[in-house]
DNA sequence: TCTAATCATCGTAATATTGCGATGAAGCAA
DNA sequence: TTGCTTCATCGCAATATTACGATGATTAGA
């Protein structure tokens, strides 16, 4: 069916799996660590920096956008793109929680 | 096209977006939340814990196990789930880093 | 052996994602 | 205004994901 059937599971849980899916494709990854190395925010450079046409890159940074990761500043004809500090450390808090959750020395009954 | 364009960016890019990926779904969060919890490694009582048909569950499992996230054990009629120990610690150091790469106290141009 | 239980796989339907060309919207310069 | 630049949105094609019924494979117990 291509539906999550999320109505069966928790706020939490869909959630955190939200936060993952913003980050899981290489495209939003670059996007983000390319806006940690310039710090200054830069918007259309993406295109050159990846090797995707403008409408796609559009479409990952509208992704970030809605997942709260980042926020745009128009500047005239070109619009200025940055992290957004605190959906940042929310995501950093909640996903380090999940894997902090599993203490590596719990054997396993297996 | 649905293709993702995974040659033109980093390995570890690719790395990064894959163990996003593996979580991008609540009833895999919600997985790796029960054999946390269970820490006993449960398999079949998902089915049960939550709503989704056996076959469905048997597929998220089997994602989980491609990432590496889990490992199974066969245990008579029945197979026996636990989280893999080396890759979740791997997990949580690779997006530790992701989230650690980013002072937020960087101030934005815009 | 026969049966029940448990899990994986196959096949299919519905929906989501990815990528891009074409086109629009908005600002700046002449 | 006209033209140029920059970005967003629309619409489409190709592919991926999610979910499940049906079916197989394997094992334990009667």
């Amino acid at each position: 069916m291509g539906v999550t059937k999320s109505e069966i599971f928790t706020d939490k849980q869909n959630r955190l799996a939200g936060m993952m899916k913003a980050l899981a494709h290489p495209a939003r990854i670059a996007i983000i660590q390319y806006l940690i190395k310039a710090n200054a925010c830069i918007n259309g450079d993406l295109v050159e920096e990846l090797g995707l046409a403008q409408p796609t890159i559009s479409q990952h940074l509208n992704e970030l956008k809605k997942a709260g990761l980042i926020q745009g500043t128009i500047e005239g004809t070109s619009v200025c793109y940055c992290i957004e500090p605190k959906t940042w450390a929310l995501y950093q808090k909640e996903i380090g929680a999940l894997f902090a959750a599993y203490k590596g020395d719990a054997n396993c009954a297996c």
